[in-house]
DNA sequence: TAACAAACATACTGTTCGGTATGTTAAAAC
DNA sequence: GTTTTAACATACCGAACAGTATGTTTGTTA
């Protein structure tokens, strides 16, 4: 009666405490054994669910922060809307939820790229992978913004998505390093002038 | 006779064989025992030179990593002239010294950064300490040229600073994990679009 | 309700790793 | 030229770690 079993539940369990464990230590510095202590699950229960600590980081990528790009990016950029308006408030809810830990641990994605892509095959693809995602979000919501007359024709969406996703990395991995809000609050403020330059301009003398 | 001894000389080869292993493999994962077979040393040099892995791993940040951002930004920046025109040359100059060890491995500071800065106190230390050598540099360049007239006024220098050395890498970053010089090439053009925006615009229809 | 399989728990193993203890050799000091 | 010390070399150690072998319990199915 102490203890009724669900597969799901524990499996998701197991995937959140390594999460937090891989986020704030890395992958290579992540303990299984430390990871266990944050659950109500033993080792036995672990290799149930995962063939491997590799497997284990590539599902948290998968499952985990793949479900927070879509839910504070993805979904957001797909909505109709200035692109530029959509992108400074995923922004803003990016902060707003994990500003913190972003500062102190930094970006769960861009940490574990920084960490394994190039020396595992398999995290690097799936770190890819979600980069793309999110790329492609941002150039087909700044083409529709260029579409609809809110952003300007002459710039390659492809190309600025791919900029906007590396300054946003960039951003918060100097913050991290800096300890420093007011780091991420300063490389914020000019990624946003930037963004705010890709606005169609006002035809001056005419209407 | 067949072994002469250089401390000197042997201190900076334990460095960079160090360098290169915690470049490629990460500091977690770089070995000692692999160090040393790049090396014509053995564990007991290493040891009587660096206390510990970390303090090599500190040395190594300190004074290679250190110095190549002198050699390839710092310096630069401290000359005269158009201080957009110096950030571009010495992004072209790092690409084209280390561009596939870029794409292939990434950025060693940025790679430590992600990777330690949140677990280890001394190594995020040093590694800001870098940031902001880097920053100031350009902060100051920034700062020169808006005062001779090349670049804009109304720029925050220090923010912008902080903005570019975010962006470089972020580029750097992807392009890493993507394993695509494309993906830098492209990243980097934007990149260079938004310094051409800090310069002054000319006055149309003055002279 | 018996049989079976999924879902765990526990105890253990083999290996790798950073670090050390100790021995040895070359170079400098006197 | 003897002494001393810095500069190594070699062999080894304890700990931590991912992973496994095996046992046990729960739920399901026939």
């Amino acid at each position: 009666m102490l203890k009724q079993r669900n597969a799901d539940q524990s499996r998701h369990e197991l995937l959140e405490a390594a999460s937090k464990e891989i986020h704030q230590f890395g992958f290579h510095a992540a303990s299984i054994s430390r990871i266990l202590e944050n659950t109500s699950l033993t080792r036995g229960a672990l290799y149930h669910h995962f063939p491997s600590k590799l497997e284990l980081g590539y599902a948290v990528i998968d499952e985990l922060f793949g479900g927070y790009l879509r839910q504070l990016w993805l979904e957001p950029l797909l909505k109709i809307g200035d692109p530029i308006e959509i992108i400074e408030n995923s922004l803003n809810d990016t902060y707003a939820i994990h500003g913190q830990e972003l500062i102190s641990y930094g970006c769960p994605l861009n940490n574990l790229s920084q960490e394994m892509s190039a020396i595992d095959e398999g995290f690097r693809e799936r770190i890819n992978a979600q980069y793309e995602k999110w790329q492609d979000a941002l150039s087909l919501a700044l083409q529709g913004g260029q579409e609809t007359g809110t952003v300007r024709k002459d710039i390659n969406a492809a190309e600025v998505a791919i900029f906007i996703v590396a300054s946003i990395e960039g951003c918060i991995g100097l913050a991290k390093n800096n300890k420093s809000q007011a780091t991420l609050d300063s490389c914020t403020r000019i990624l946003l002038d930037y963004l705010y330059g890709l606005r169609v301009v006002p035809q001056a003398g005419r209407s």
